[in-house]
DNA sequence: TCACGGGTCATACGATGGTTTGATCCGGCA
DNA sequence: TGCCGGATCAAACCATCGTATGACCCGTGA
């Protein structure tokens, strides 16, 4: 509901590509061709919603891994496999990795055109949470390191008395420190740090 | 960590039950035999972490069908498919119902094991989380009707007063309604509070 | 009829939270 | 050298929270 998406489509033959691409475009969605997994991976990122449309059968690697390389590479575009020659295993690999779907060609356009609305709607979602997410820790960052200190301890549910003994300072500091990290992340309650904190502590904790 | 967990097997095929019977007792785990979909549906929950090795082709009914009505059952025990004539559409299908794998007879029993492995890893998860929030809901429950207004209002952020305007009663009221909520809540701090709420307002809200 | 739980409220008190004013100290940086 | 942000603290003040005591009303069920 917000920008224009734009899907990728990576495919070594160009009669394919350019079938999708009028595909694709004859429903409103903006296009970009790749005829290798190189020329998607050094695509500069697009600051908008999109998905990736990926045939396995690529000169040199597969789909396959190049699905997992953008994975590794922490970029979390969707991905809509196609293939002319796929099979059982190699479906559930790419499943598993996360891919929206897997379609054998010769597949039907709608197939594909409601994968690829599937693909982009999850990024949309994941887009507008992440968004939320880095506002957060933008604000995070602004605090001074005793600023975060205490909004950690005071969103554990320390009082601000234990604070100060932790920290070995007196009350009133911590209710300045506290007073700042309400001002700077934003938080018109208690209620919301505390839910901004959860907020940021639910992704990324390298585990 | 906690309990033994038990494996569905559901194969029409006596000699396949058998054989897998028997593999999966070898690394110790526990099993159920059913020949037909409805043996497994009409089979009691289990109280401990499980899950089912079902094959595709069943008499009557397809396991995809079975999955899919395990699902609207609410009951979310996790699938590993199995099939000796599978092919691409029915393993994405399945993959994107949920599956934890989809295995084409005859695979190898580490296969299979692993499969079984990463279930039964993924049912015990799932069941923490559910007694955690099940926990918490048993005891919002236990909350009078006024108690858990004012609980949510003021996880929401409202203060004591706004919460009185609101439910058109003095302040000392909902002090009162709020100190029975934590206690019967068994929240230590308003933290807690705020989590409780979120960890229930998570989880089912049929969107 | 009585007990009980739920809901309501007042008074009173103490603990906790939040802000302002004003001040000191320190390290980095122009 | 002087300025600035970060950190520290005190005093004073007010708002808010939390709880205890005691009280009243009401509907339900023993």
């Amino acid at each position: 509901m917000n920008d224009r998406a734009l899907v990728h489509i990576v495919d070594d033959d160009e009669d394919v590509r350019m079938s999708l691409d009028s595909l694709l475009r004859s429903v409103g969605l903006e296009t970009r061709e790749h005829a290798t997994a190189d020329s998607l991976l050094s695509s500069e990122a697009d600051d908008r919603p999109g998905c990736v449309v990926l045939d396995v059968r690529l000169p040199g690697v597969s789909g396959l891994d190049v699905q997992q390389q953008l994975t590794r590479l922490g970029i979390r575009i969707p991905v809509v496999m196609i293939t002319g020659f796929g099979d059982v295993p190699m479906s559930v690999r790419a499943m598993k990795a996360g891919a929206v779907d897997f379609l054998t060609k010769p597949f039907r356009d709608q197939d594909l055109l409601d994968a690829v609305a599937m693909a982009i709607e999850r990024d949309r979602r994941r887009r507008n949470d992440d968004i939320d997410v880095a506002a957060v820790r933008g604000r995070y960052l602004t605090l001074s390191p005793r600023e975060q200190q205490v909004m950690m301890l005071a969103t554990a549910g320390k009082l601000n008395k234990q604070i100060a003994g932790e920290l070995g300072i007196s009350e009133i500091t911590v209710k300045i420190h506290r007073g700042a990290a309400m001002r700077k992340m934003d938080a018109r309650t208690f209620a919301d740090l505390v839910r901004m904190a959860d907020l940021m502590a639910a992704v990324q904790p390298r585990h």
